[in-house]
This record gives C-alpha cells, structure tokens and sequence, in this order.
DNA sequence: ATTAAATATGACAACTTGTCATATTATGCT
DNA sequence: AGCATAATATGACAAGTTGTCATATTTAAT
C-alpha cells in the first residue's frame, strides 16, 4: 500500500508517478521493470521513490487495483440483466470483461501482467463474491442475483466456489489469448467453450446423475 | 539448452552444478535466485556457468525437464488401467501426480515452481498429448487410450482440448495447494470436485443436451 | 518569526549480471 | 615424444540495480 505522503501529493506529481510506472509496466513484466526507469519517466528522485511505495510490487499491486476492471459490478449487472441465468449471465460478463482487458489503452500494461501471472497476482484480480468492497447501501452480493434452480448447488458455499472457480478459468483463457495473440472475439469463444464443459459437462448424460 | 560443454562435464561437476542449482532455486523463486549463489554452492566459476547456460533461466528450464514427472506415461498408464474411462482415468492419474509432487523431496523446488507459475512456466509442465516425445516404438498416444464412448466429443481435437484444458486446471488446483497449503489429501480431493463439475456438468440435467 | 514536523534529494554501499582477455587443459597429428 | 590447435576455466571488470541515510528544503503551527 501506498504511504498518506503519496496521496498527499500535488495531483501532478502523483500522475506524473503514475504515469511514469504505465509506462514501464506496460513494456517490461514485474520482474524486467525497475525502480530507476519509473523514477526517471517520472522526474522524481530516487528517495522520493520509496517514501511513497515500499518497493516496485507495492507500487505494481496499487495500478493493479487501480486500474483493474471493477468486476463485481460488472457481474451483478450481467446476471441482473439475463434474470440470473447461470450460463447467460456469466456469457455476458465474459464478454465485456474480456473486450475492457484486450481492448483497454492500457493494453500492454494488462498483457504484461496476464502473461506473467502467478498465483499472487491472480488473487489481485479476483472478484470479491461474497461481497460489498464499495460501502454503497445498495451493493448487493454476487450470490444473490444467481438463480440457482436450473445448477446442482445445495449451499451458498457451493455457488461461491463455482463463481470463484469458472473466473480463474476467464483468466486463464485471457491468460492463453495474450500468449497466443488471439483476437477477442477467439478469446470469448475459448472462454464460452470451456463454460459450456462446465455447465452442461463434457459427460454423455444420465451416466450419473449427481444427487440433486 | 545447456551447451554441449556441460553435458561433457565430468559426472561431479555436473552434478554439484546441478545440486547448486536446486539448492537455490528451492528456497527461492526463479526471480530471487541468483547465479552468484548458484556458482558459490557449486564451486565452479561464475564465467564456466555462462559455458554451460544462457542466463538463469535456461538453467531454470533445464531442472524443470529434468525433474518433472513423465506425466505422459502416467496418464497412459492411468487411462489403460481404467479401461479409457474418463472420469477414473484422470482421477488416478491426478493422485498420483498430485502426490508425486507435493510429496517429492524437491518439495521447495516445486512449491516454489507452482507459487510462481507464469504462462511460460506453465507449458514446461505439460503433457505432449499427441505424442511420442520418447522414440521408443511402443509409446502411444494418449487420445488412442481414451474411450470416447461416454463423453461428448466428435473429434480427435475435441478430445485433445479437453485433455489439455483439465491439465491446465490440475496445475492450478496443485498451485492453489501450495498457496493454501493444502494437503495432499485436500488437494487431489479439490481437484476430484473440479473434474465432476466438468464431466457432470453443474447445470441440473436435460436444460440443454448438447447434439451427441 | 521561530520551531518542529514533513518531505525531498542524490550520493553511496552492497549487490547483480554478462563479458572478455588470459590461463589452463585436452586432443590430434607427425 | 613434441607441437599445434581446439576446448575449457577463470576472476576481474564495467554497467547496472536496489534500498538507505545524512542532509537540505518545504510546510505547518504557535
């Protein structure tokens, strides 16, 4: 996390960090990027540097957060739209979040930070389910607003690990797009292939036919 | 690749080399591992290890051929000694492969290896599924040991998507293992879930039959 | 105006990496 | 054997990085 003196800045010099860092993040993955190119880019001192992020994965984890598609609203929206409909409402949240990351100006930020994911940086980019991230009154839960009648979930915990996992999946799909340089109309389909595995099962039916 | 010269080396150099290696690369990640304790824990001299490797990481990929398991023989094996089915087949394969990993004395290499998976990372440890990487004349491939009967699959490449894909998400679930420190037990049992949901399905049956 | 707190700065030690001229060893040939 | 040539080994080195710290500057508070 960045130190109160980092948002105490004059907005200029806060931007011009910023700015700065995008710029390298957006050429080089975590690791190439470093400390004395940001601060360059920036026109700030190296001291300075670290009176505002403890080291360059703080500052990496703050534009992640900053600038990551706020999701959880994306998918409630998406379910609220298709009534609930597992496989409708997570088709459309695909789509879009797919289309914000391949097709964002902050493209090369976004394909740096896909293509050397590790777990850690997976966790930054995971949804909050269960939750209400915003203090907005009206923030409803994801859980909420799935229909869960036509899917074999007996509890709320259930449901949660689907949501959780299906979405690690969207980010190992967009994970694989930018490796292959797929189009993001190829990286939808990937994605809603995999989807309908899931949903409808690769299985040949009434094979077994899990308890209900 | 290693050049020729290191496999010339004489048996114990190469093999402090290698040891070296492990002994870096299994308290720390690709990233924080460095050459100059490499060479020190060997006792070779920094400019012999650029006769023999690239950089850092050639090495790195170098120890992950050499130490991972021959998961294309295991998942042959594991599939024949279930007569093709899908479901069994994989669930045998991945416990073993599971245990295999998460119970190796290279704990700290693989850990380490799975906590840091980047894409790249990731298709060192893939299956050549198609394939006779080994010369031998017996070797056969994995979509031949399969039986199709029961899983909705029309082509040989269906067949090599889904396999590819649920090998994707058994090295996911073993990251997530490590990241949570899971036991070998809840791991494989977390895996076994995830691969009743895909061949299941999670939607309550006859909403959508796909065409046989 | 004076003092204390907050912020800025760049020189610095400690550490990397990859290279290269030089030294050593091995190999082949007569 | 003796000599030439190729292969291998070595550590000093330039160029780069990181995080810190004593010092300078700015801001705020009385």
């Amino acid at each position: 996390m960045p130190t109160q003196t980092f948002f105490n800045l004059p907005e200029d010099k806060r931007e011009r960090l910023i700015a700065g860092a995008m710029k390298e993040f957006s050429s080089k993955s975590l690791n190439d990027a470093c400390i004395s190119n940001i601060v360059k880019n920036a026109k700030i001192s190296r001291g300075s540097f670290y009176q505002y992020f403890e080291d360059k994965k703080d500052l990496y984890f703050f534009l992640i957060g900053k600038f990551r598609y706020n999701s959880h609203n994306l998918m409630l929206k998406s379910f609220q739209e298709k009534n609930g409909d597992f496989h409708e409402g997570y088709k459309l949240f695909s789509e879009k979040y797919i289309k914000y990351i391949m097709e964002s100006e902050k493209f090369g930020f976004f394909e740096n930070m896909y293509l050397h994911m590790s777990y850690q940086i997976n966790r930054e980019v995971r949804v909050d389910f269960k939750g209400t991230d915003s203090q907005l009154p009206k923030a409803k839960r994801i859980v909420d607003v799935v229909n869960r009648d036509n899917i074999k979930v007996n509890t709320e915990n259930d449901l949660l690990e689907i949501l959780k996992y299906i979405l690690s999946m969207l980010n190992d799909t967009i994970m694989e797009g930018f490796w292959k340089e797929l189009s993001v109309k190829d990286t939808q389909d990937l994605f809603i292939k995999r989807l309908e595995w899931i949903i409808y099962g690769i299985a040949i039916s009434n094979k077994k036919e899990e308890e209900i």
